[in-house]
DNA sequence: AGAAATTAGTTTAGGCATAAACTATCTCAT
DNA sequence: ATGAGATAGTTTATGCCTAAACTAATTTCT
């Protein structure tokens, strides 16, 4: 597929500032995540989602709630749960009872998850690091810093009308 | 869905700054793009993709071809076919025969689809612009220019190993 | 002119996403 | 203690998206 991204190539005059800038964003992240998708499929044989979920694991051991994993990874619960399936009949994450609560399960890496991540992870820090390649560290830094600020903005307002 | 977005929230010291980045700029264009789809859906009962595709085919009167459709929105075509059918079933767009190519069509908005598009677009600039109020213009600018260096960087090095 | 390669668009199979309906369990106020 | 409501997770229906296989038309090469 040759796609060359004209998204916001051709900048229309009348458009304001803002939305040049959302399209352009909505270009970076898109190419960046296309990258990504392409290496893991290639590389591993796996999709962004089921690395995601991965992720969010590999920082608590003792697991995480499918509610928990829902929230941090900005998807329903439905989602969660197909994702999972797929792992656990993979062998590479497992579903542990809770003890005080039968209606939930504790999702964690299973040994050969943890291992298979950590290669992963591994190679997709370096396709992080080249997508970004282009800029200095401060610029880096003032990209982070601007995009914290869009990111609490919206946050504090999209819960604004029930 | 209570999404809180904890996606880039509990940074780990270890991940390097481009990392942090790369979650970040993810976490934004999700809130923001979650929230023109609830919009789209709640004020016009339509989706983010008919949304853009409509977008796309304002900017030109005479129409698009599908696979001129298909680079601009950087999706693939078999994607262009399913969206430009329920438009055309809804009357919104429609397709014309190319004189010189029977394979080729040149997709274009009726006048339903162009007076709707117009209210549409009008809606749609205001969320965006609310999206990045938080902003100054200057940083707007900053931004802007900053993931225009991300966005060249990525383009030229993607299609670097045939 | 005629075969080979390319291009335009569609179809198919499968994964990811949502919203909404559903089951099962738990909490809590009375 | 019990019934209302909340919560955890799953299922269902639908839409977007991709890659790959396919049809049909056009271009290119000799």
């Amino acid at each position: 597929m040759d796609k060359e991204a004209r998204l916001d190539g051709t900048t229309a005059a009348e458009h304001p500032e803002a939305l040049r800038l959302w399209l352009r964003l909505l270009t970076c992240t898109q190419l960046i995540e296309t990258q990504v998708r392409v290496e893991l499929r290639a590389q591993f044989d796996t999709t962004l989602p089921r690395f995601d979920l991965m992720a969010q694991l590999e920082r608590s051991r003792e697991g995480m709630k499918m509610n928990e994993l829902s929230r941090r990874l900005m998807v329903t619960g439905g989602n969660i749960t197909g994702i999972t399936d797929q792992l656990v009949t993979e062998d590479l994450v497992e579903r542990v009872p809770v003890p005080g609560d039968r209606r939930a399960y504790r999702i964690r890496l299973t040994p050969k998850g943890r291992n298979q991540f950590a290669d992963m992870a591994h190679q997709h820090e370096g396709w992080v690091v080249e997508a970004f390649a282009a800029l200095s560290e401060k610029e880096v830094g003032t990209l982070h810093r601007l995009l914290g600020k869009v990111k609490q903005h919206t946050q504090s307002t999209s819960h604004t009308k029930p």
